[in-house]
DNA sequence: CTTCACTCTGTGCACGTTCACAGAACCTTC
DNA sequence: GAAGGTTCTGTGAACGTGCACAGAGTGAAG
């Protein structure tokens, strides 16, 4: 049984496919009769727009393409994904547009990908957690507008973004360390190529200043086995530490465990601040005091940029919303 | 500056239409030395196929739809679903498909995605978390093949999934408490309209059989609020639990707590056992043992059901994969 | 009645591809 | 050299839509 087209329906409201297809895009000159006849023959015929060639002939593909840019050995758990995708789709499907997932993994996927792009089939472009340096967003001109999440470190005045405010997160929580009277305050970054391991880095140095020495630095990699390893390693190095903050909750749980076989109460000896509030902050014993991102805002906002691209607006402003200090029980 | 068409390759290589065309989607009869000149010609013009003109044509989209039933209210952060996703895009992507992602949360969604299915829009569906009894299933017909990420309960005949073994999950855990020598087993199931609530429940009572009384096993949400309170509860109507079976690492992380405000240590007065070897497995106190899904494989099963439907396989059987024990402190 | 503006409708063309078909070129076999 | 198969190529039609254009109908103003 074949598909109803636009002719069927235009057949079965006694009109022609030109007054079908001028109330379907919402042109105003269409009389009420011929209005109601065709809305009844599209629901009677179970009409749908064939999309493929709409786009044919408008040029435009009613898709937004989102790129996961991170290598495929990475075993990524990150929950913030979940909630990015659903605002996507959300916003997106209010204007009727699609989002459509790929991985730039490996060069060979950067390679499909920006080809896909630069054919033209997707009206926009939703960058993830693409790293420091990446000649893949030049891969993708000439193509549809792109927006990242978070900075594209080195690109931040050719792709516009939304971030919530890491650097200010960093000083929200050292902040908190020094009112409590911590002395010696440690900190556990993330990787140094991604903007939440430089910019909360930042905020600790912000507040510390030179207090900030090197000896009370160790790095990470976001996952909990770094975190352990790191606190282990400033916990040998500068013994008397008696507060850390640590860039991630899920290091911050590895920080945890590593003060727990050291034989240091948490925070009574030492404090501990992770980053995120995720799932992983209320799990932990004693429940992590850490920084809430307003995900789902950042989320929100980086699609508002990239629909104001595709509507046409000329340059957008990168938009940095403000972080908060959740306490728990760990400071 | 147009984007180069079909019309261009051929002019810029001396042949037809045609001949690119074939070469293009690997028809035999092409000649080495039109294949050279078309190769060139591709690569010199920078052309890449119009999926919506090929889609116009041949009936087929070229996209597979992945629709998520969460409801809206429901703050879901299964970081089950990015391991999903990547595996799906990724097995798609071999085939040239790509993956769009929809939501199905109140009606207005059902109706909408449902449309968008029967209208021809994808050649495939991937459902992910799809309720007991859900009419949406039906509502997709006639359309294209349809699998499911886990039991759709009460349409397991109609919809093919991939699962993990839930029951024989829960046989392994309440065999390992009887083995440890534990005497009064208690069990926290997930929500009773799910194949994870319902089954890993039938697993426990498999083993235990008449001493699986109703006293013994409370209803969480998944959440780890519900996993709290569940316990409280359990230790209320039966104090002299010396072992519980939570059935997810979230839920039980909420146990671990009730049981510390309680007085009790764990594993020494009792046991806990999880379920999905989830990252917060290893970030409570004292780390979970748990139950491993095999998530990687169910997704790939799942998508390879979806794959060898699509090619025009007439029937396909369900796929279950085997779960694993994982013993760490808590048990 | 004529003119003009405004509202509404139908028609031809273009978008870029695949597919079926016809036929050219070449090789083998009688 | 004719006949027949195999390999390769070009061409016209079709897929379903939006858009520009021409033109029909209506009502108000002169």
């Amino acid at each position: 049984m074949k598909r109803p087209t636009i002719h069927d329906v235009a057949a079965a409201a006694g009109v022609s496919r030109g007054t079908v297809s001028r109330l379907l895009n919402g042109d105003k000159y269409v009389s009420p009769a011929a209005r109601v006849a065709i809305e009844r023959a599209i629901s009677e015929t179970g009409y749908v727009v064939n999309r493929a060639a709409r786009s044919l002939v408008t040029q435009r593909t009613g898709s937004v393409v989102m790129v996961l840019s991170e290598p495929h050995d990475k075993v990524f758990e990150d929950p913030n994904y979940s909630t990015t995708i659903r605002v996507a789709i959300r916003m997106l499907a209010e204007r009727d547009l699609s989002l459509v997932m790929m991985m730039a993994g490996d060069e060979g996927d950067r390679e499909r990908v920006a080809r896909y792009i630069r054919g033209g089939h997707a009206d926009g472009v939703l960058l993830m957690s693409t790293h420091a340096g990446d000649p893949f967003v030049e891969a993708l001109q000439p193509g549809p507008p792109a927006v990242s999440y978070g900075a594209v470190i080195g690109r931040e005045g050719v792709i516009p973004y939304a971030a919530a405010d890491d650097r200010l997160g960093g000083r929200q929580m050292t902040e908190y360390f020094v009112a409590q009277g911590r002395r010696r305050i440690a900190m556990i970054t993330g990787p140094m190529d991604t903007p939440g391991g430089i910019q909360r880095l930042e905020g600790f140095a912000d507040v510390l200043g030179r207090k900030a020495s090197t000896k009370l630095i160790a790095h990470g990699d976001w996952t909990q086995a770094s975190g352990e390893r790191a606190m282990t390693e400033l916990l040998e190095r500068t013994p008397d530490i008696d507060a850390v903050f640590v860039a991630s909750d899920l290091m911050a749980a590895g920080a945890l465990a590593a003060l727990r076989a050291a034989g240091r109460r948490v925070p009574d000896d030492v404090a501990v601040g992770g980053f995120d509030d995720s799932s992983v902050a209320v799990s932990t014993h004693p429940p992590l005091t850490t920084i809430r991102q307003p995900l789902a805002e950042v989320a929100q906002e980086t699609v508002r940029l990239l629909l104001a691209l595709i509507d046409g607006g000329k340059h957008v402003d990168p938009v940095i919303l403000p972080t908060e200090l959740v306490i728990r029980e760990s400071a």
